[in-house]
DNA sequence: TATGAATGAGAGTTCATTCAT
DNA sequence: TATGAATGAACTCTCATTCAT
């Protein structure tokens, strides 16, 4: 059983190697976005060579195709494990809720899983496990859009609404807020702060004005709030 | 008067030149983003060659930023000539529904004048254009941070709402929105319509369903509804 | 005769035309280096265009050779003015004085002259101008060689000094001292000031010396005392 | 211990490597200059290719200033070996002739040491190594200066000679003479020997005249001679 | 003839990917 | 299997030369 017991521990090994490899690769696609991350930053964040990256992955396209399904189906994960019950509309605030939650809790993963939203980048040709990914992200939307319908059809939401706009919008948008709250709260820090939240802040400062209160959690719970008032019908 | 008529004509030239290759770049720049796109396809989009591209602009990063600097003052244009009248409100409405339109009529445009917001791009150093375009950003924003202050204070905006975090929402939102449009009703030509219109009709579509009413406006002038209808106050 | 008048009208302009676009490229190569040079800047410091250079020389080459060759044939024109009379000490010592004025009174068309020492820089395969420049060189190295034979002859330079050595070492140490010489008291105004002559003076500086004495002249003229004084024989 | 061994057969490799590359430069930067020379050729003459050479050096300025650096060291080292004994004379005539015979030995380097003196280019600001490099020069040249002043005040070098002026003189010189020498004795094989030494002793061949006696080694050390010789005072 | 915009080859540099060890 | 040096294609930018006007 020598042998088993070898195979098991280079096979945890090589597992646990990568799990190293794809949270460095997170972290540095998060931070310098798909197109400025290199492979030998990933590997170094990693704390292994360049080369052992492709021991794991065929090419950083599918490396990030990689982490792209692997994050998405995190979140789908979430939004199944919902309780199928309540009014359209109940169940669609659970959607967007988790939604927003996976967005607060890790951004750099809910980027990834958004990255057929994303404008600097399109999904390859002919790659098996661009189809994959593909799949999943229709899976994502069939669950909101069959939450979406329910609340229309059981007037918990407003019936003039188009489903797939809304929710077009509501991803859309959500992806946006992300990307511009971690440009504005959270810049790299090579950059200079030419737009940074003092600057901000002062066109809106008003003498006496408490400290401004944006922060990661707080401008995704109220966008989804401000969604959710838009669509509820009483 | 030959000479200042073949000055003219040569000017005339230079610039209907100089508007080729901008329209060009602003299309490759929007198609492709700002990592993805070369220069050598700018040139050849606008069919000249490029080292005639560096006759115009210094640099890539300076055409960029020439642009989104321009597309930006354009919109700025617009919101300037606004009429000052009306509740916050309804100034408020005017604003938004000027950005909208724009991202209607020129989507390449608007997210060009969206360059600060691009999560693949920062604003260069010490750079007289980068100041520049920072103050048209800055300038953009108080617009809309006054209009919608003076709502506040009016009483035709909800109070409780925070003045950055719902003008961040509303430009971080819409810019999401019209990139996801951007991918899923307009996707490059080389690309395979893995997520196009039919696919996503296919998840919702139910029999006796009319055609599926997306489009550029649609989408963009549904989601200012949806957005202005969370912050009117009645 | 109007036609004749038009035409010497016209080639007094291209003779105009050309000596300015000359002494133009005379100083933009002498401040920059054959290679830094650019037929821009020297269409710009001519005051005609780009193109224009190229009515009146081939190349950026051909034009550079043949500023070498009316620096070399000017010198060579002095050198044969010079009076054929007198030992060979006395000839060679005028010949070497010819030189060493020449590079202080015009070190730009002096480096010109000297092209075919430049160690940056190398005749051109198959050219006739560059055929021409080489029967210069040979032309100006014989009348230095004559003289120099003719002092071991008649007693007045040491006999043991051979004729081709010490004028190739003469030719040499004189682009290498007005090189340097260009480069440490003549830096231009670009460059930073890290081995100017406050820190070369530094070096050597005694309380209570008195300035530094070192200018083109000076160097050159005491260059060539050195020199001269080693070969003369009493 | 393999993992040792290996560390440091893989250092020794790099090291070799790097020092065939550091060999191929010199060449290529000493038979075209600086500017000619390309990061293809050193690398083809490397037996590398263009992008290996970026392992070892940023960029090819730094390449140049290293060799530079080097080569200055390198020469600095065999100076401050000389015994620190005699008279001034003695002393500077053991730095010229260590002067000579680097130039002689190793030709390629000589001319990079003397980087700062090349016309056609200028130490970079803000560099580390410029900075370095510059004191390199500073230091070889304080050597001189000490060696020089000390011969004139123990009488055994002419007072009125200037010493910055005598240096300077000294060290442009046998530059300018190294690289005339390497144009007529070593022309790179591409070249066409219009100048080569067949043609250049045709002009002073005398019937009976021995065979031409110019090599490396002995204009070189005559140029010595006739440079002590000028300066010694008896 | 003069212009200067346009060209395009080629420079330095970067980086995903490969491969000898 | 893991390494990291090596590769080479691709990028941005420059500039000698050409050519329509």
């Amino acid at each position: 059983m020598r042998g088993a017991a070898a195979t098991d521990k280079r096979i945890e090994d090589r597992a646990a190697r990568q799990a190293r490899i794809e949270k460095a690769a997170e972290q540095v696609f998060a931070q310098r976005g798909v197109w400025a991350a290199t492979m030998d930053e990933i590997g170094r964040h990693a704390g292994v060579s360049k080369g052992a990256l492709y021991l794991h992955f065929e090419s950083k396209e599918q490396l990030y195709l990689m982490l792209a399904s692997r994050a998405l189906q995190e979140l789908i994960d979430k939004l199944e494990s919902l309780p199928a019950e309540g009014k359209g509309f109940k169940r669609t605030r659970a959607i967007i809720e988790t939604y927003a939650n996976y967005s607060v809790s890790d951004p750099a993963r809910f980027r990834l899983a958004g990255a057929w939203v994303a404008p600097d980048w399109q999904l390859p040709n002919s790659e098996a496990l661009a189809e994959k990914y593909a799949e999943l992200v229709r899976k994502a939307l069939r669950l909101a859009v069959e939450a979406f319908e329910l609340g229309k059809r059981d007037g918990s939401i407003h019936e003039h609404l188009d489903t797939q706009l809304t929710i077009l919008q509501f991803i859309g948008g959500m992806h946006g807020v992300v990307a511009l709250q971690a440009k504005v709260l959270d810049p790299p820090e090579q950059a200079p702060p030419q737009l940074d939240p003092q600057l901000w802040a002062g066109l809106v400062k008003q003498p006496n004005d408490p400290a401004p209160n944006i922060d990661h959690k707080s401008i995704v719970t109220s966008y989804t709030e401000l969604m959710l008032s838009a669509i509820e019908r009483h």
